[in-house]
DNA sequence: TATGAATGAGTATTCATTCAT
DNA sequence: GATGAATGAATACTCATTCAT
C-alpha cells in the first residue's frame, strides 16, 4: 500500500495527523506561548520544514484543534435539544442524557477541550455559544411549564456552563467522576435545590 | 516645590504604583506571554531600568499582583464563615452576605481577579482553595440540618466556584448585574431548585 | 553544485569552525567580557541565531576553546614523561624535547593558549596540573639521581611552568625566539645555573 | 574634630579611602567587568552618587589602585639595584634582598598586587619594567664577572619575572612560605643550577 | 515527501552614570 | 558631603519561519 523508500513508512496524511496529536498535547499542557513548533517536530521525529508542509503557522494548527473541539461540541448539542410534549416525569432523565453527552464528549477528546474550552482566548467565544443554547432549551422547558417562571434563564445557562466546567476540571479530567454521575447528580442539584425537605 | 508635576524625583513609590496598576491592566487584558515590559513602562512614561529598579523581574511584578489578589481573597472569605446556631430562616441571607461579599471584591479589583482567577496558571490553585473553603461551609451547615444529607458537598463547592466564575466573567465584569443581585439569584437557584413547585 | 563559494546550505561543520575559530581570535585578544556575540557573528558573516544554533550560548563556546587547549595540553604532556634508566648524559635533551613540545603545541595554537593559559579563571586550573606532573617528572628524576637532593620540587615545577609562561607571551609569541631555542636555554640555565665557574 | 550630625561620622577623606579599599578587594577577585559599582557602594555602605563624588568613573578607581601599585614597585626596584664592587661572596645575600622586598611587598598589598601583577592589561607593562631593571642589573653583574656571558639576560630577567609571578600566586598568596624563603631558593636554584655535583 | 542551514524581529535584563535636591 | 530617582546604551538569547536542494 505505501511506497518503498520512505522514511519512517509515513504516508503524508500520518505525519500530519502525528503533528496534528502531538501538538494537541503540547497545548493542552502548556497553553499556546508556551508550546514551541521546534518542541512539536523533535516529538514527532520530523524537520520544521516539514511542519510547515502540512500547516501554515503555528496559529494555523492551534486554529485547527479550535476548530475540531467546535464543531464537535457543536454537533453534539445540535441534536439534544430537549423535545417538547413529552411528560414531566421523564425531564431529569432527559437532561441528564444531554449533560452526559457533553462529559462524555470531553473526557474522550481531552487535550482539545482543554484546548477549545479552557486554554484558548476564543474559549470565551465557544462558552457563549454554548450557554445560549442552554439557555433556549430551558426556555422551552418553561414554556412547557416545567420550571419556575421567575428565573433569568440566561443567568442559569451560564450556572451550568460554568458547572460543566469546572466539573469537567476538577472531578472529570482526574477520573474522579464517570459522565453519567457528575451528569445526574448535577440535575439533582438544580431541579430540586439543597434545602432539607421540611413538612 | 509641591509634589505634583514632577518628573524627576517623583516620589518612588508613586512610580512603584503606577507600574504596578498598568502592569494589572496589561497582564488582565494580554495575558502574561503577550504583556511586554517595554509597554508597561512606555504607557507609565519610564525607562525600562525603572521597571527593575522597583521590580525583580516580568516574572515578580506578577507573582506580587497574584499574590495581591490571593491575599485579598483570602481575607474576605476567612471572615465570612457561617456562624452556627442561627435560625434557619436567616440562612439565605447569611449566604448571599457572603457571596455578595466576593462578587464586591471581584469588581472592585477587576485587572487583579482577571490575573489571579482567571489568567494564570495559579488560578486553579486559588479555586480549589476556595472550593476547600466553601466545602467546609457547606458541611457544618449539614451538621445544623440545613441542607440534605445525600449530597457531595465537595462536588458543590466546585460548581459553586464554577457558578462565581461564570457569572463574574459574564454578569459582573460586564457591568449587566450588580453583586448583590448575582448573589441572591444563586442563593434562590441553589436552595430551592429549578422545579416549579406542584402540591 | 560544488561545495565552494555558497551562502545558504553552506556545509554547516564549515560554519561552525568558523565560528569556532573567530571566536578564538575575540577571546585570545579581548578576553571573555569584551567579547560580543554579534562581533563574532559578524565576522563570521551570519546573524546570531546561526550561533546558537551551533552553540548552546557565549561560555559553551568559550568553554569549548578551553578545554580543547585543556585536551590538547595534557595529550602532550602525557606521552612526553621521562622515561627511567637513560644515561646521565642525554638527560638535557630529553628534557629539552619535553618543553619544546609545548612551546610548539603553544606557537601552533596562539589564540587558544592565550584563552586556556592566560586569559581565563580556569587557566589557573591548568598551570596547577601542569606544575603536578612537572613536579612528578622531577622527582624520578631525582630518585635516579640527576638532581639535587635538597630541593623543593614542587617549587621548581612552580618556577618552571612561571618560566614557561612568561616566555611563551614575551619571546615565543612576538616570534623573537623558536621552540627549541627557548627550551634549550632554559635548560641549560636551570641545570648549571648562572654563575661563572671558576676553578 | 569632625562636624555633628554626618552620617556614620565619615570625614570625606574616610568614605573615600573606604570605597577605595573595598573596590581594591572587589577587583582582586572578581576583576575588571566582573565587579560592580552598585556592590561597591552597597558594601561601603553609600550610594551611586557619593561613589562618583570621590571618582571619576569606575575604570578611573581601577587605574587609581594600578598607580598606587605601579608606584609602590617602582620605589621598590629603584633603590635596590645592586651596587658594583661588592665581594663576590656577598652576591647571593644582595639579590635575596632584592627579591625579598619585592615579596614582601605583594605578600603586604595582596588586593592591589592582584589588580597591578595578574588581573590587568596593564599588568604586562609593569612586568615588562620589572624585567627591563632586572636584566639591567644582570648585566652590570655581569660586567664584573659574577656571571656566565654566554647567556641572554633579557631572557633570564624574563625567566625571573615569571618565577616571581608564579610563586606569589601559588606560594606567596596562600601563606605558605614567607618572602625571605621564596627569595633564598630562588637564588639558589638560579646561581647554582639543579645538576648534582658529581666530581 | 522531506531536510540542512539559515534568518528577521523581537525581548528581558544589566550597568555605569547623572540630575535635582 | 550625600542621596532618591532615573536613564542611555548595550547584549545575550529565542522562536516562528523560509530558502535551496
Amino acid at each position: 500500500m505505501g511506497k518503498r523508500g520512505r522514511k519512517k513508512g509515513a504516508s503524508g496524511e500520518q505525519s500530519r495527523a502525528l503533528l496534528l496529536s502531538i501538538a494537541a498535547e503540547e497545548f493542552a499542557n502548556k497553553g499556546y506561548y508556551q508550546t514551541k513548533v521546534s518542541t512539536i517536530v523533535q516529538r514527532a521525529g520530523v524537520t520544521q520544514p516539514t511542519f510547515y508542509l502540512y500547516f501554515k503557522s503555528k496559529e494555523a494548527i492551534y486554529q485547527e484543534l479550535m476548530d475540531s473541539f467546535s464543531k464537535g461540541l457543536f454537533d453534539l448539542t445540535s441534536k439534544s435539544r430537549l423535545e417538547p410534549g413529552i411528560d414531566f416525569n421523564s425531564l431529569p432523565l432527559r437532561i441528564t442524557k444531554g449533560l452526559t453527552g457533553i462529559f462524555t464528549f470531553f473526557s474522550e477528546n481531552q487535550n482539545v477541550t482543554r484546548i477549545g474550552f479552557f486554554n484558548s482566548l476564543e474559549a470565551e467565544v465557544i462558552k457563549k455559544q454554548l450557554a445560549l443554547q442552554i439557555r433556549d432549551n430551558l426556555i422551552s422547558e418553561v414554556k412547557n411549564g416545567y420550571f419556575q417562571t421567575d428565573m433569568d434563564m440566561g443567568l442559569i445557562a451560564e450556572i451550568l456552563v460554568g458547572t460543566i466546567e469546572r466539573l469537567t476540571l476538577t472531578k472529570l479530567f482526574p477520573g474522579i467522576k464517570e459522565p453519567e454521575e457528575i451528569a445526574s447528580e448535577i440535575v439533582h442539584l438544580f431541579l430540586n435545590g439543597m434545602l432539607s425537605k421540611r413538612e
